[in-house]
DNA sequence: ACGGTGACGAGAT
DNA sequence: TATCTCGCCACCG
């Protein structure tokens, strides 16, 4: 790989990130931190966004399920487009609260 | 080696 | 609730 390639560890913890995102529902949510402890690394929340940041195309995941721990939509979400990650989850009949967040009380997934 | 930069999160105010 | 500060850690210049 090329120099810039992340470590093996890295490229590890990136691909269990793919494959907990995958397993999330139609019309359920989950968020950067709830993954990380899935996964068993607390306080990494910040590298699952990261990861999903640098997904390569190819890895088909429900990204848009992903969003941070307060309901709210990726503000870089394609190139700073957090009302497109929104609309995704709406089509899905995710309801969000009057202040544009999701319902996470309603719509978390369980990952445990 | 070093400091800035995030699709983050918890705690304080 | 909004805003700040601080901790977190891989990546990049």
């Amino acid at each position: 790989m090329t120099p810039s390639s992340p470590t093996p560890d890295t490229a590890r913890f990136y691909r269990a990130v793919y494959a907990i995102v995958a397993c999330v529902p139609f019309g359920k949510v989950t968020t950067y931190g709830d993954i990380a402890l899935a996964l068993g690394w607390p306080r990494h929340a910040r590298l699952v966004g990261y990861a999903l940041a640098q997904c390569p195309a190819g890895v088909d995941i429900p990204a848009h399920r992903v969003v941070n721990h307060r309901g709210e939509a990726s503000r870089a979400w394609n190139g700073g487009r957090p009302e497109e990650q929104a609309a995704l989850l709406r089509a899905e009949g995710i309801v969000f609260t009057r202040a544009g967040r999701v319902d996470l009380r309603r719509h978390i997934c369980d990952l445990s």
